[in-house]
DNA sequence: AGCACGCCGACT
DNA sequence: GTCGGCGTGCTC
């Protein structure tokens, strides 16, 4: 016998062994196995008859039996095609931590033939009742995302109601232990996220098919964990960029978690207070029902115009005055900053200098004093004067928030005032950080300092300068500050207000929070997404080269001319990092994005033997984030 | 990914 | 004369 095992390493081919003489194996299960001399954990993915006495036999049981079903597994496969990972990468990355791993041996062959494998809902080798799936899949309903008011209240009820049992997938840990506390009241819970112990993680990866706790809530590691028939799957927060971690395989759980449940015929649901606009053009095209609830109480949103006076005062009047009424009626103030951002804007009329050909922020450099863009990698010379009004002010962004920390200080003396960073809090100096930005009654932060507010716990919002966040370098900038206001918003109370400062103060995402109208904001978001061709009507995927500095050049040249051929993909010109090093080239293309990037570029990651390096070729497909 | 092999610069 | 830098190639 002979056993395929696939490895973390970006190989695409699976690596084969024999298998030594009464083990007991299955697909998805996890193996040590010898790999250029020292045993790895692989998982294998394939069991066939052969010739195996030229091949080394397997060192080593990892897991009694196979984590994954068939149908886990060819999912995996999906992801892995999706993503441009390798399935190994991909499995051992969507598994729990091994709990102890078994040696070579007596002992591990011993374990082998005691072990059993656990029965798998899906798994084509264990399923046993292949009709009763089909019938799943009849009664599989379109996905549902759920939005607006009390979303938390009403998927805890769908999940109360349908008596079934379900796996919820969170953006991180603490969304996954307070939904497990929540769910405790309803059933028997268990966990999967790196919170519990491993062995416990990974007793409960195969408790919810066979030992009947109701319900497994994890983060997007837990996706691929068994799950009996008829099971829902719900993934909270949807947009929330968490779900796609840092490392492989680069695909967002909602994307996953789609196609999940349309293989499996699972129910899944969805919540989002702002969703992602991927999502919400599922919807448009009925691929997903989305499922409103009627507008709750909303705080008052005031948008302050300040064109010509916020370079010289953080704080403008209307913002000023809120904040002294708010910690006179002894309530709590948030003022949102944004990180600085390198775009050029006018001082005078707000306008920020865009690409005519991309439509998003040209990328300021105040050393080399140039403009370029960072999509088409066009560059622009600087511009004396505004091309919208002719104003001579031409300025880089910038409230950070040491500044606004420090103008409020001097206008209110008496307050306690915090800034707060998660990440700067994160470290063991700055424990203290997050006590005293709960006690403050001013708290200076970004996006990750909304997890210190609970729902309708705050007086006032104050969204300093938006504009940064509105004119950074990505054409999801629109979507993050609208999705940071309305996340500040929902944390006013409804007697309390939300005062935006803006140079835009029509923007369509201002004016979309102002009206509690997320169907105002994914309109116009959707129009000038299909206009410009970027997702999710079309997909998009980043090329890094990165060579010796003399085969940079040579080798992005490569890549474009071999992905140029290619029908429906739009290829940009290359564009040098800052250390001009590697070559970034975005491409543009369809829903087989993935596989067209595989074909175009299979030749130059296996170059033939004897030719000049080729370089690192990296793809990252539907970025999330703009590398740049 | 790791890890070994291979060819060019500053040291005991 | 070596030690060591990383660029290159391979792993059943």
């Amino acid at each position: 016998m002979i056993a395929d095992v696939a490895f973390d390493a970006p190989v695409d081919h699976p690596f084969s062994y024999r298998v030594p003489e009464g083990w007991v194996l299955a697909p998805g299960q996890r193996v040590l196995a010898p790999l250029r001399g020292a045993p790895r954990v692989g998982v294998v993915v394939a069991l066939r008859e052969g010739p195996a006495e030229a091949l080394k036999p397997l060192a080593g049981l990892v897991d009694a039996g196979p984590l994954l079903s068939s149908s886990a597994l060819d999912l995996a496969r999906w992801i892995a095609a999706e993503s441009l990972t390798s399935l190994g990468s991909t499995v051992l990355a969507l598994l729990p931590p091994p709990a102890a791993a078994r040696g070579s041996g007596p002992s591990a062959t011993a374990g082998a033939r005691i072990s059993r494998a656990p029965e798998l809902a899906g798994g084509r080798a264990t399923d046993p009742a292949p009709e009763a799936e089909r019938a799943d899949v009849a009664h599989g309903a379109t996905p549902s995302l759920l939005v607006g008011p009390s979303r938390d209240a009403r998927l805890l009820a769908l999940l109360a109601q349908t008596d079934q049992p379900a796996l919820i997938l969170t953006a991180d840990v603490e969304s996954a232990g307070r939904w497990a506390q929540r769910l405790e009241r309803v059933g028997p819970v268990v966990r999967l996220d790196s919170s519990v112990a491993d062995a416990e993680r990974a007793a409960a990866w195969t408790a919810l098919p066979t030992r009947g706790p109701r319900f497994a809530v994890g983060t997007r590691s837990a996706m691929l964990a068994p799950l009996p028939p008829g099971a829902m799957l719900a993934l909270v927060d949807e947009q929330d960029p968490a779900h796609r971690p840092p490392g492989h395989p680069r695909m967002h759980a909602r994307e996953v978690a789609l196609e999940r449940a349309a293989r499996d015929g699972l129910r899944a649901v969805f919540t989002a207070a702002t969703p992602s606009a991927e999502m919400w053009w599922r919807g448009e095209r009925g691929d997903v029902r989305v499922a409103a609830a009627p507008p709750g109480p909303w705080p008052a949103v005031t948008v302050a115009d300040t064109r010509g006076i916020a370079r010289r005062e953080a704080l403008t009047p209307p913002l000023a005055r809120a904040i002294r009424e708010t910690l006179a009626a002894g309530r709590r103030v948030f003022l949102i900053v944004s990180r600085l951002s390198s775009a050029l804007g006018c001082d005078e009329c707000g306008m920020i200098l865009k690409c005519p050909e991309c439509a998003i922020a040209l990328a300021y450099s105040p050393a080399g004093r140039t403009l370029g863009c960072r999509l088409c990698g066009t560059a622009a010379a600087l511009p004396g004067t505004c091309p919208g009004c002719g104003g001579r002010r031409l300025m880089p962004f910038g409230w950070g928030a040491e500044r606004v920390e420090h103008a409020v200080r001097r206008r209110f003396a008496r307050a306690r005032i915090a800034r707060y960073d998660p990440d700067a809090a994160a470290g063991r100096r700055g424990q203290g950080q997050r006590e005293a930005a709960l006690a403050a009654d001013v708290v200076v932060g970004s996006r990750g300092a909304l997890r210190l507010f609970g729902p309708a716990s705050l007086g006032l919002a104050g969204f300093v300068s938006p504009d940064q966040m509105l004119g950074l370098p990505d054409f999801r900038a629109a979507e993050r500050t609208f999705a940071l206001l309305w996340a500040a918003a929902e944390r006013v109370r409804p007697d309390g207000a939300v005062i935006v400062q803006s140079q835009n103060p029509t923007h369509y995402a201002l004016e979309a929070v102002a009206r509690q109208d997320l169907a105002a904001f994914y309109g116009t978001e959707l129009k000038f997404r299909a206009e410009l061709g970027y997702p999710p009507i079309r997909r998009l995927a980043i090329v890094t080269v990165d060579a010796p500095l003399a085969a940079a050049d040579r080798a992005a040249t490569a890549v474009v001319a071999a992905l140029g051929g290619a029908p429906g993909l739009t290829v940009y010109a290359p564009t040098p990092d800052r250390r001009n090093r590697a070559r970034r080239i975005v491409v543009k293309g369809g829903p087989d994005l993935p596989r067209a990037l595989r074909d175009g570029l299979r030749d130059l990651r296996a170059p033939p033997r004897g030719a000049p390096g080729r370089g690192i070729i990296d793809v990252e497909v539907d970025p999330l984030e703009w590398p740049f």
